[in-house]
DNA sequence: ACCTGAACACCGTTCAAGT
DNA sequence: ACCTGAACACCGTTCAAGT
């Protein structure tokens, strides 16, 4: 009764995502457009729009199948307080692998990307024992973190790779910036310029996350 | 020798700036299109070109009209707790009214409408009495919180108005969706549903803040 | 120096027409 | 049911030409 296999090109959302993705992160944002997608996939522009309403739609599950497999990868073994940073983590890793990931998270809000994080964030907090009435906020505050260092972590790395400058070249250039600035109206960026060379994202985004976590422990 | 005063409504940056910040707060980032800006300002849209480079440093600079007005209007005579919550609340106020700021923010890294939101929270993280070895690390973490709920506060915005409908239908909608999710995948957020519709978003995000302080002052 | 507006090289999206 | 590709209504940006 059924029929056999589709063609094995045959188009389908799966298909259309996965080349989404390998456009955006080999070409950036600009470089997605019904046009290039089509011409990659071998088929017209209008096909693309049997499968997918638009290009939000298009967009919203390329991040979700991004977010979804670093989600599913943090061990559930561990214990909460490693398992949250492991998370926090991993959607920094992705995002600085995927920058597009970034932008898009902050841009779709209650998307299931989002979801599936809030859920891994709040259910370790549980587990912590952060009482049930904080339990809410404090996945909040976590949240709203990782995407705020997430999508300026994007940003960033939209920024250093154009030039193609070195890493610490990019930091000494903005240092360099900030050590310009009116002193008597940014004091602290002038202090903060002297660390910024030798600071690294990653350790940076790790201590917010603890002194966060320390914070959902502490409150009253 | 000076010539007398230009015509009033002769084109200058400043008031391009003006303009495209009106057309962004009345007809969305959609809205804003060199000619739609050409229009208002009856003129041709190349004309713009000649004040500002391209679309993007229109952008930034509406960015920073907004943002600098708010930082400038903090009360420096507070004390620096009290200081950072309103700087904050300022900022997260700001982008509620002009949801496009939010965006804005998470784009350009290390703009200037950043850097005076860094100094602000930097400097009074000093004040408090925060070690000088965790004064950078706190600030960004108060920084990449405050842009991360901002960002998500200005994607609900979006979402919210467009429908019309009232804000706690849409929180209950929110709230219906997370009911219905799987309980052995998502059971925080179910138990989070329960909270969502009577929530406020103001008291969340400056939960958040009080939140992230108090890790900043236990932090060994 | 500053402005005009047509022109260029694109977009996302639609839709009649095909198979 | 699914795909094609031309067409529509836009974009940002450039640039010869004007004043």
């Amino acid at each position: 009764m059924a029929t056999r296999a589709q063609r094995t090109d045959a188009l389908s959302k799966e298909r259309i995502v996965d080349a989404a993705i390998e456009i955006l992160d080999t070409e950036g944002e600009k470089g997605l457009t019904f046009r290039t997608l089509a011409a990659r996939l071998a088929t017209g522009a209008g096909a693309i729009y049997w499968h997918v309403a638009n290009k939000d739609e298009l967009l919203a599950a390329a991040t979700d199948g991004v977010v979804t497999r670093v989600v599913a990868d943090v061990a559930r073994g561990e214990n909460p307080r490693d398992g949250i940073r492991i998370l926090a983590l991993g959607v920094f890793d992705a995002i600085d692998a995927h920058p597009w990931v970034g932008t898009q998270l902050s841009r779709e809000p209650w998307g299931a990307a989002l979801l599936q994080i809030f859920e891994g964030l709040g259910g370790r907090l549980q587990e912590l024992g952060v009482p049930r009435a904080q339990q809410f906020n404090s996945a909040s505050a976590l949240l709203n973190y990782v995407l705020g260092a997430a999508a300026q972590n994007a940003a960033n790395a939209r920024l250093v790779l154009p030039g193609a400058t070195d890493r610490s070249d990019f930091l000494g250039g903005i240092a360099a910036r900030w050590t310009e600035l009116d002193a008597a109206r940014y004091p602290f960026l002038r202090q903060a310029a002297a660390e910024l060379p030798e600071h690294d994202d990653r350790e940076q985004f790790l201590a917010g996350i603890d002194l966060i976590l320390s914070g959902c422990l502490t409150e009253s």
